[in-house]
RNA sequence: GCCCGAGUGGCGGAACUGGUAUACGCGCACGACUUAAAAUCGUGUCUCUUAACGGGAUGUGGGUUCGAUUCCCACCUCGGGCACCA
C-alpha cells in the first residue's frame, strides 16, 4: 500500500460525506432515534479550543456508534453567540459585533469541519440571528404571562470612576479589572425570573433523570433544599414581628440574641428606635463593598454591631433579646435574619468577642464529664445535633424528635410556622450591554409596562455605530434615542422601549429545541419533530455548567411543559461530563499565558484522525489533563501501523488463528461497552493491543481485519473510510452495521490462578477453567515455588475466587 | 469559607464487584537494518539487596479484611463551581 497521506484522505472524505449528506438527520418514525447533544461553542476570537474537539470527539464516537446500531441519529452544532467577550472584542477593535460574530463563526465552523465530526450542518443555528432570537423573546413573553418574570431593585458591581455597571469576572479582588477602583455595590432595578417557584421540581425531578451522581449532587446542594420553621420575635414595644428562618429550631432555648443581615427592611423601619445609627449606617456602607464568599468566610474576624434601642422577645422562652447586625448573615437567604445561640461557631464567636449573653441547650449523646463542662463553660462550642437540656418540656428529647414538637406547640400560639427553605435564588435576567437579546417590553407613560405582541417579534437590536457603555449604568441601547422612543402598543401613546438585553444563558436555555425544527418560522419546534427528537437522550458538556446553564435550561424546559409546548417533562435523559485539557505547563491554556494548542497546527501535522484519537487516548475522559506534545506521536504511528496492516490481509477468508481471533472477538467487545461508559482511552489500549497481535500474524483474515477496522472508524472515520475503500467497500464504512462479537470464541478454556499464601502472592498455575478446591489443592502441592511455602504449615482454609485467585491461609 | 472532584513509575495513565499494582502509550537504554542518519523492527526499563531467593512501594497517618489503589476515619496538596465570563 502507498504511504498514508493524512491530508489528502482528510479532505477526500470530508467533502465526500457533506456531498452524500451522509449525517443528515430525517424525522423517520419507521427508525427509534437517538438525539445526541455537545454544549454548542461560544465562537470567541480565540479560535477552536483543543478541549472542543475533545467533547465533540466523544459524542460523535458515540453518534456514529448508534447510527450503526440501526438508529436514526441526530448530532447538531450552532453557536452561542451572543454576550460579553464579543461585546468588548468588538469595542476595543471598532468593529461591530455582527462582523466580530460572523467573523468567528466563519473560523470555528471552517475548523470543526476539519475534525470529520459527524454534524447536521443543516441545522446549524446561531442565538444571534434574529430568525432564533425572535423564539427566545416569544418565550420572555410567555414566561412574563405566567408571572415568572418581575422587576426587582438589586444590587449591581458599580465602578465610580467609570462610571460603569461590571460583571462579576470584571471584577478583581473588588476592584475594577480596568482602572483599580474599588467596586461599589449601586442598587439598580433588574429583570429577574422566578426560577425559585421551581425549586422543588428541579431537586425531585433529577430522581428521574440519568445524569452522573456528582451532578445530580451539585445540583441539589445549588438548589439547597431545607426543611426548617419561620419564628416570629416580637419586636418590644411595638405590635411587629421579626421572621427567622432557622433548620435548627431545637437550639431556640439556647436563642439568646437575634442578628440581622445589614441590608435587613427592619433597620431602615425602626430608625428612629436605633440610638446609635452613625455606627449602624458606617457598618451598612462598609459591607456594601464586601462579596458574599468574603463576607462568610470562615476565620475571619467576624463582626457585628448592636441596634441599641430594640430588643426583641424569644418565642419559647419570652426572654428578652438584643438585635444585632452582622454582615455574615445574608439579605437573599431564608429572611435575612437569624437567631443567635452558643450552638453556632459565628455566634458563638461574636458574642464572646461582644460580652454577649449565651446559653446552652443541646448536648452530645454519650458525653463525658470533662466534654460537657467545656460546652456549658463556653469553652467549646457544640454546634451538632444531640439530646436537649435546659429546655422545659423538651429536655432529653433528640434534636430530631423535638423539632417538629416544638413548631407545632409554637404554632398553636402562632409563633412559627414549617417551611421550605431554598438556598437557589431567583434569576437576574437583565444585563446593561448591547450584545443580547433586547428585552420585548415597552414603557408607557399612561399604561405602564407593556409586552410586546407576538407579530412585533423579532424585535430587533438596532443597528449602530455606538454601543460602549454609558456612564449612568444604563444599557447602551439607552442612548439610541431613535430606537428607545416608540409608540405604545396599546393605547399608541408615546412610550419608551425597555433598554436591558438579556444574558447569554437565554438563547442557551431552549437551543435544543430548535435543532430538532431550526428553519420554522411559525413556531420555535413543531410539535411533530419535538415529539419525534425529544428528550435528549445524552447531554455531554462541562462540569462548570453543572448549576447554571444546566438548571436555567431544565427549569426553562419545565415552564415549556407546563404550557404544552414540550411532550417531556425534562429536556436531557442523560449527562455527562467531560474534564479539561489543560497547557503543557498543566495551566489553563489562554492567550495571555502563551501556551494554547492550536487544533489547526495539530490536524496539518498529525491529522484530524490523529488529534481525534490522541484527545480520546489521553485519559479518564471526565478529567482533566495537561496536552502532551510528545505523546500524540504514539497515536500517529498506531494509525500507520494500521495502515500497514492493510499488506497483511489474506486472500483467504478463513485464517487458522484461535489466538487471534479470540483476540478480535475480545477487542469488539471491549470497544462496544467502553464507548457507552466514555472509557475511551481503554478501547484505544484494547485496539492497539490488537494491532501489536495482528503485526506479530503471518497473515490476518479480512473478516478480522474487517470488524477491526468497524470498532476502530468512530474513532477515527478518515483513515478507516480509505482503507474501506481500498478493500474493494462501495460504500461507507458509516453505513455499515456495527459489528456484534461471537461469545463462544471469547471463553477461554485455561484459567490462570494466582496462588496466594496468607495474602501473599507467591505464583500461579494454569489449570482448566471452573476447577474445585480439591484439584487447586493438589496441584500446588507439586508446584516448586509454591510448595516450600507450605512446608511444615497446616492449611486452615482456601479462599477461593473461581478461575481467578486461591488464597491459602496457614496457622 | 462552602459544594463537587482528583492524587499510582522519569511522564500520560491501567487495574472488572475488595483479588497478579504499574496494561497501553510516551520517554530512555541496548541491539537489528543502513556507508550514515531518519523511519521501522526487536529486547529491556518501579525500587532496595542483587546473579538468585527475597523485601518495600498507589499523597500522609490510622482502621476493617485471608487479601485494600479500591471500603471507613483524620490530615495534606491540586483542579472545577460559588449566581453579570461562557
Amino acid at each position: 500500500m502507498d504511504e498514508y497521506n493524512h491530508l489528502k484522505i482528510e479532505k477526500k472524505w470530508q467533502s465526500f460525506w457533506d456531498k452524500k449528506k451522509l449525517y443528515k438527520a430525517k424525522e423517520n418514525p419507521k427508525k427509534k432515534k437517538f438525539y445526541g447533544l455537545i454544549e454548542f461553542p461560544y465562537p470567541s476570537g480565540d479560535g477552536l479550543h483543543v478541549g472542543h474537539i475533545k467533547s465533540n470527539t466523544a459524542m460523535d464516537i458515540i453518534c456514529r456508534k448508534r447510527r450503526a446500531e440501526g438508529f436514526e441519529v441526530l448530532y447538531p452544532i450552532g453557536w452561542d453567540a451572543f454576550g460579553l467577550p464579543t461585546e468588548n472584542y468588538a469595542i476595543k477593535h471598532k468593529m461591530h459585533p455582527i462582523d466580530v460574530t460572523k467573523k468567528n463563526t466563519d473560523i470555528f465552523r471552517k475548523q470543526l469541519k476539519a475534525g470529520g465530526f459527524s454534524f447536521d450542518w443543516d441545522r446549524e443555528i446561531n442565538t444571534t440571528d434574529p430568525k432564533y432570537y425572535k423564539w427566545t423573546q416569544w418565550i420572555f413573553l410567555k414566561l412574563l404571562e405566567n408571572n415568572l418574570a418581575y422587576k426587582k431593585k438589586m444590587p449591581i458591581n458599580w465602578c465610580p470612576k467609570d462610571k460603569t455597571g461590571l460583571a462579576n469576572e470584571e471584577v478583581v479582588d473588588g476592584k475594577c479589572e480596568r482602572c483599580g477602583t474599588p467596586v461599589e455595590k449601586k442598587e439598580k432595578e433588574q429583570w429577574m425570573l422566578a426560577i425559585t417557584k421551581y425549586a422543588d421540581r428541579l431537586d425531585k425531578d433529577l430522581d428521574d433523570v440519568d445524569f452522573l451522581e456528582k451532578i445530580k449532587i451539585q445540583q441539589r446542594n445549588w438548589i439547597g433544599r431545607s426543611e426548617g420553621a419561620n419564628l416570629k420575635f416580637k419586636i418590644e414595644g411595638t405590635e411587629e414581628f421579626i421572621n427567622i428562618f432557622t433548620t435548627r429550631i431545637d437550639t431556640i432555648y439556647s436563642g439568646t440574641f437575634i442578628i440581622l443581615s445589614p441590608e435587613h427592611p427592619a433597620l431602615l423601619k425602626f430608625k428612629s428606635k436605633i440610638t446609635n445609627w452613625n455606627e449602624v449606617s458606617e457598618y451598612i456602607e462598609k459591607s456594601k463593598k464586601e462579596t458574599d464568599i468574603e463576607r462568610m468566610a470562615e476565620g475571619k474576624d467576624w463582626t457585628g454591631v448592636p441596634l441599641k434601642g430594640l430588643s426583641v422577645i424569644n418565642p419559647a422562652t419570652s426572654e428578652k433579646m438584643p438585635v444585632w447586625i452582622a454582615d455574615f448573615v445574608l439579605a437573599h437567604y431564608g429572611t435575612g435574619a437569624v437567631f443567635a445561640d452558643a450552638h453556632d461557631t459565628r455566634d458563638f464567636y461574636l458574642a464572646k468577642k461582644y460580652g454577649l449573653k449565651l446559653k446552652v441547650s443541646i448536648k452530645p449523646k454519650n458525653v463525658s464529664e470533662e466534654e460537657l463542662e467545656k460546652i456549658t463553660k463556653f469553652e467549646k462550642c457544640f454546634e451538632e445535633e444531640g439530646i436537649l437540656f435546659n429546655s422545659d418540656q423538651f429536655d432529653d428529647l433528640t434534636s430530631e424528635e423535638a423539632r417538629p414538637k416544638i413548631i407545632s406547640w409554637l404554632k398553636g400560639k402562632g409563633l412559627a410556622e414549617s417551611v421550605t427553605n431554598f438556598k437557589l435564588r431567583d434569576w437576574i435576567f437583565s444585563r446593561q450591554h448591547y450584545w443580547g437579546e433586547p428585552i420585548p417590553v415597552v414603557h408607557c407613560e399612561k399604561c405602564g409596562m407593556v409586552p410586546l405582541s407576538e407579530k412585533d417579534l423579532p424585535l430587533k437590536l438596532p443597528n449602530v455605530k455606538n454601543y460602549e457603555p454609558t456612564d449612568t449604568g444604563e444599557s447602551p441601547l439607552s442612548a439610541i434615542t431613535k430606537w428607545v422612543n416608540t409608540k405604545c402598543p396599546k393605547c399608541k401613546g408615546k412610550a419608551r422601549r425597555e433598554t436591558d438585553t438579556m444574558p447569554n444563558w437565554a438563547g442557551s436555555s431552549w437551543y435544543y429545541l430548535r435543532y430538532t425544527d431550526p428553519k420554522n418560522s411559525k413556531k420555535f419546534a413543531d410539535p411533530k419533530n419535538l415529539k419525534y427528537w425529544t428528550p435528549v437522550d445524552w447531554y455531554n458538556g462541562g462540569m462548570e455548567h453543572t448549576t447554571l446553564h444546566l438548571l436555567y435550561s431544565r427549569f426553562w424546559h419545565k415552564f415549556l411543559y407546563d404550557m404544552k409546548l414540550v411532550p417531556t417533562k425534562e429536556p436531557y435523559q442523560k449527562r455527562t461530563s467531560h474534564g479539561m485539557i489543560l497547557a503543557p505547563d498543566g495551566e489553563k491554556m489562554s492567550k495571555s499565558r502563551g501556551n494554547v494548542i492550536n487544533p489547526d497546527d495539530i490536524i496539518k501535522q498529525f491529522g484530524a484522525d490523529s488529534l481525534r484519537v490522541y484527545e480520546m487516548f489521553m485519559g479518564p475522559f471526565d478529567q482533566a489533563i495537561a496536552w502532551n506534545p510528545d505523546s500524540i506521536v504514539g497515536v500517529r504511528r498506531f494509525i500507520e501501523r494500521v495502515w500497514r496492516l492493510t499488506d497483511k490481509i489474506s486472500a483467504k477468508k478463513q485464517v487458522e488463528n484461535k489466538k487471534l481471533d479470540t483476540l478480535i472477538h475480545q477487542t469488539v467487545k471491549k470497544v462496544t461497552e467502553d464507548i457507552e461508559a466514555m472509557k475511551f482511552n481503554t478501547s484505544i489500549s484494547q485496539m492497539m493491543i490488537c494491532v501489536n497481535e495482528m503485526e506479530k500474524a503471518a497473515e490476518v483474515s479480512k473478516e478480522n481485519f474487517e470488524l477491526f477496522v468497524k470498532v476502530l472508524s468512530p474513532f477515527a472515520p478518515h483513515v478507516t473510510e480509505e482503507i474501506w475503500s481500498k478493500m474493494g467497500h462501495k460504500k461507507s464504512i458509516h453505513t455499515e452495521e456495527w459489528p456484534k462479537f461471537d461469545k463462544a470464541k471469547i471463553v477461554e478454556d485455561i484459567a490462570k490462578i494466582i496462588i496466594q499464601i496468607n495474602g501473599k502472592m507467591r505464583g500461579m498455575i494454569e489449570i482448566p477453567m471452573n476447577s474445585q478446591n480439591t484439584e487447586i489443592e493438589a496441584r500446588i502441592k507439586d508446584e516448586k515455588g509454591i510448595n516450600k511455602w507450605l512446608e511444615g504449615k497446616k492449611i486452615i482454609k482456601i479462599i477461593h475466587v473461581p478461575n481467578r485467585l486461591a488464597n491459602i491461609v496457614t496457622d
